[in-house]
DNA sequence: TAGATTGTTAATCGATTAACAATC
DNA sequence: TAGATTGTTAATCGATTAACAATC
């Protein structure tokens, strides 16, 4: 059985962990089958893209006029967001954001382990650990991820060092970054990278708000 | 002059905010001139995106064979970004990503003040104040952000109470909701609202790792 | 059966990209 | 002038939405 290596767009899997969340909800109240234009409705989005999406994860075809079975469901989305497998994640730059991240657990629903995290300040690495994570010196970062055999590299430095920093861990062997800077960091095409960048959402979200005034 | 009530599209926003980030760095670099060829290069886009987006938001045109001149550029963008007016807005649940949030002063550069923080743990509460900004229980959000005059929310709560949260908020006056819960939440179309999708994030990011191995 | 839902195909919409005349 | 860049228009691409035959 060979699931999961379709193609599944950013989009789709965007909306899969909506799907999600909103199945787990239902599960909790009680109901047993749901059909798409119902978890549609509750996503508020349109039934014909909740079908769509379904259709690309779906072990198994949906019941007319019933829908689909819930816990089924639950479990294909699972599948293809990959939650299950376990997945080992460092933080790079423990500051504000940083020490959240390291102490935030949210992201074990996920299946991401932070495991460590990294700091260039002395003092901020002779805390020794921090939400029981052990801090270390970004010079042992080499040494570290070839021995904690992590790929994924959750970045929170200042964004003046961000892309340097980027560079270093891929050189470590890092495959994937979320870069939480404010900086925009570029990575070769065969590295996974993800730019969570807080001040375009805020200039959305201020934009959406000047358009209500 | 009636500049920034044109409608600028959630996408090429959030590439104005790239392109402003990019632009700072070249001015630093002594750059007095950029044509949106090689800006679009800097920031790995197509030039004719980059045009576009330009012409959403220039004050005045370029000039051929030189490009824009980088002052009036910046400007022009921080205009329509509206990093220049002050905007205020309170943390409702002070757990750690509040706390970071509460800390962290990244925003300041866009023009937004993070004034006040609600939560509603007596414990949490009775701290008083979070770097220097003072905490409220929930039941003073009423009264708080008439008082406070605020319009925009940064919610921070645990998600299974998100959208319960969200809706006393709409009910306090507040028009815009940028939700880092792991929870969807729902709001009316007069409502401006940002879901910033930590899960869903993180799915896409490990999604694309999947996809090289 | 009647009717709600399925999965899929076709139509629509919007965003990205390419092409090009106009400019200095 | 020659040539690089401009702003804009047209072509392409992909995603969303609507429509509908098939199913139980």
């Amino acid at each position: 059985m060979q699931t999961n290596k379709i193609n599944v767009s950013p989009r789709t899997y965007k909306r899969l962990v909506v799907y999600y969340k909103k199945l787990i909800q239902l599960k909790g109240q009680g109901t047993e089958y749901v059909s798409s234009v119902q978890l549609a409705k509750q996503c508020e989005l349109n039934p014909s893209v909740v079908k769509k999406d379904l259709s690309v994860i779906l072990s198994e075809e949906g019941k007319p006029r019933v829908g689909h079975e819930i816990n089924k469901l639950i479990e294909d989305i699972e599948k293809s967001l990959d939650y299950t497998t376990d997945k080992k994640a460092i933080i790079i730059g423990v500051g504000n954001l940083g020490k959240a991240l390291l102490n935030y657990r949210g992201f074990e629903d996920y299946g991401l382990q932070i495991i460590a995290g990294f700091d260039c300040l002395d003092a901020t690495v002779s805390l020794g650990e921090i939400a029981g994570k052990p801090i270390y010196h970004v010079n042992d970062l080499q040494k570290m991820v070839k021995k904690l055999n992590v790929k994924i590299a959750i970045l929170t430095t200042p964004g003046e060092v961000a892309q340097e920093v980027a560079q270093k861990l891929i050189d470590c062997g890092i495959l994937a970054i979320w870069n939480f800077t404010s900086a925009h960091v570029i990575a070769p095409k065969n590295i996974a990278i993800r730019q969570e960048n807080m001040a375009a959402s805020l200039a959305i979200l201020s934009n959406q708000l000047k358009q209500l005034l």
